[in-house]
DNA sequence: CTACTGGGTTTGAGAATGCAACCCTCTGTG
DNA sequence: CACAGAGGGTTGCATTCTCAAACCCAGTAG
């Protein structure tokens, strides 16, 4: 609780690292998880991320500091609480998918579960496998390892190349 | 080796938590993002990501042994090594992507660094900032965070709704 | 000979984690 | 009423991680 959201963001002030500041303590990404997958309820968000409890209710309190996680109360008289996304939360969507799908082509090839999708606007639409990609909605093209480069507009970044070059020698071990 | 540590995954099977074991350590993913970036040496990440130097080491070895990470020697006689991505760990771009898209929005409104987008196969294209969507390659449709719901063949599992309700209402902070 | 660079190890203290056990408030059930 | 759960946490303590600074070693530059 002595931990406000302004945290000191180590190394270069940067994005990634200020969410990695919200997102990276151990666990916290599988509350999340759990919030996705419809599980509000502390016992059950336990027993599905394997985490220790004292661990799992301070990572949630963290995330409701952070602004993840909104915790409500479902009943009084014994007060119980459930723990529900935020915007914020709901927004790490993108995220957790992924991971998923990291996870999927390197780890677990055969995964546990699939992710199927249909378009809210587009209810004709036969539900299916998502097939999840990146595109930019500028040029609606989909994203590809080397078509991003940065622009860095502010101090604290040392980097030589002019490119964030992906690599060049793709030899997969 | 294409075979990635697989640990015990703590809760259920899922590729997230499998994911999360090889990337969720302290320091890990801010070294990728520095490999990303084009800074292959270890004093270089040292300094840009504020990482202790021992954990650094101890990170950079796990992922090598988890086949995200690969280290080269660049030097004989000074034996010098530098760090670079496989091809598993070129496959981590989405994920940092959302990483810094999350916290471009929620955290760091006024992002220190904003990644700028060209497809290779299409040179025509100027360079412009990317604004990077989810799409579903099935569909064609932009992915939204209510239009997913879980397929699930694995036993381990436990849930209710019928849906991964993304919840109703909520407003952020 | 000295200083410096690159890439680490080592050390010791302090913080975070994991696990089991405990607590407290209701809601059954007999 | 007594007793047993369920739900949602705390508490205590041992283990592990993390941090920062110091140290090391090979080669090179002055």
């Amino acid at each position: 609780m002595t931990t406000p959201a302004a945290h000191h963001i180590p190394g270069r002030p940067c994005s990634i690292a200020a969410a990695l500041q919200v997102l990276g303590e151990k666990w916290a990404l599988l509350a999340v998880r759990e919030l996705f997958y419809g599980n509000h309820r502390f016992d059950r968000i336990v027993r599905n991320t394997g985490a220790p409890r004292d661990r799992l209710t301070a990572r949630l309190r963290a995330l409701e500091e952070a602004g993840v996680v909104e915790r409500r109360p479902y009943s009084e008289r014994p007060l119980r609480y459930e723990y529900h996304l935020t915007e914020a939360g709901r927004d790490l969507a993108p995220l957790t998918q992924s991971l998923l799908a990291w996870g999927d082509r390197w780890l677990l090839p055969d995964p546990p579960v699939t992710l199927l999708h249909r378009p809210a606007d587009d209810q004709d639409q036969p539900v299916h496998p998502l097939d999840a990609a990146w595109t930019c909605r500028t040029c609606g093209q989909e994203v590809h390892n080397g078509d991003v480069s940065l622009d860095i507009h502010s101090p604290g970044w040392d980097r030589e190349g002019p490119v964030p070059d992906q690599d060049s020698a793709t030899s997969p071990s």
